[in-house]
DNA sequence: TAATTTACTTACTAGTATGTAAGTTTGCCA
DNA sequence: TGGCAAACTTACATACTAGTAAGTAAATTA
């Protein structure tokens, strides 16, 4: 994989977490990389393939989050899937997700494709955490696993998503909530 | 207020919340209504104008249910408050600070700033019935009002964000998921 | 060394977006 | 009945946008 293919994914998800996928345009991503739009168009011919192999960038990165940390606790590794959540936080960027989600029926089909794919993954993965967590009794929590990784993701998202607008720090409220919750 | 004027904010309001701020334009509403584009320049000349217009009107109908449902019991206020997202998922819409977050740099400044005092209200509002509803025995939480109203409100708008995508009744799990973690 | 591929640039098409200016129709009001 | 304002339309300016086609220099491979 080439050195620019990969600054074009990478300035391609910073504009689209920051501004939304209808926001930024091939030239955006161009400019900084001193290059033309068409040079673009070489590694991404459409916009929905630069779309796509950006949410299965992230998708990677969740899975190789994954299997980083198969062998931590559970609390440990809740703490590894939330600390994606806080990078964006510390750099005003929303979660992938969240900011396609908004946008979701004016994507092309193949990246709203991906897109679930990538959702599907997530809640998986973090359902797997919290199942484990309450077997081993790390968590203590009485909804259904699948229903609190639902709870804990909502909670995550939109906090990225309100904490631009209020300017408090409400992920961080959000953040200590969350954890606290899972405490017995 | 002229019958138009009040169309063109309904279909501008829809398309937002279906498709993104950036996905909608002046023809995609012009066209449904048997107008020209101009025409909707005639009333908001420009687009910041219809976007602060929508968000305007949205925010007058959280203080109009604040004040009708004023001598209602918490949990019937509460109730009201969550209504407006249970319409939402059945339209396959996101709400309109879910809709707006995600794009927010991309907003002009104008639109940005009515965004923000629309949080504030909402955020406000549901405070108040979160706090009286505890005083008087209705409600059982352990964060504070302001800290479980931003629970609340991140997961009714993450709920209609992502029960667009898995395509499952989530959203209804998390409505539940609420009304149970209030009582005692 | 010749042929081919990679990584672009140049130049362009076609479509769409926001927005403006000037003109037209319709109905009301003095 | 004359004038004026409301609610448009027509026509246009300007600026992008995604995407394509053809060409090119440099590196790689046969």
């Amino acid at each position: 994989m080439s050195d620019k293919r990969d600054e074009i994914l990478k300035i391609g998800e910073d504009l689209l977490r920051q501004n939304g996928y209808n926001a930024f345009s091939y030239n955006d991503i161009s400019r900084p990389l001193g290059i033309k739009n068409a040079a673009i168009h070489y590694y991404f011919p459409k916009k929905s393939d630069l779309g796509v192999s950006i949410i299965h960038r992230n998708l990677q990165a969740v899975n190789d989050l994954d299997s980083k940390y198969a062998s931590s606790s559970a609390l440990a590794r809740l703490k590894a899937f939330m600390n994606v959540y806080v990078e964006s936080y510390k750099n005003n960027k929303v979660c992938l997700v969240g900011a396609l989600a908004a946008e979701l029926y004016s994507l092309e089909e193949d990246v709203q494709r991906e897109l679930k794919i990538m959702v599907k993954d997530t809640l998986a993965a973090l359902t797997n955490i919290l199942a484990e967590g309450r077997k081993n009794g790390e968590f203590v929590f009485n909804e259904t696993p699948r229903t609190k990784a639902l709870l804990i993701i909502t909670n995550m998202l939109a906090a990225l998503q309100l904490s631009r607008i209020t300017g408090e720090d409400d992920f961080s409220i959000i953040e200590k909530a969350i954890l606290k919750s899972l405490k017995g």
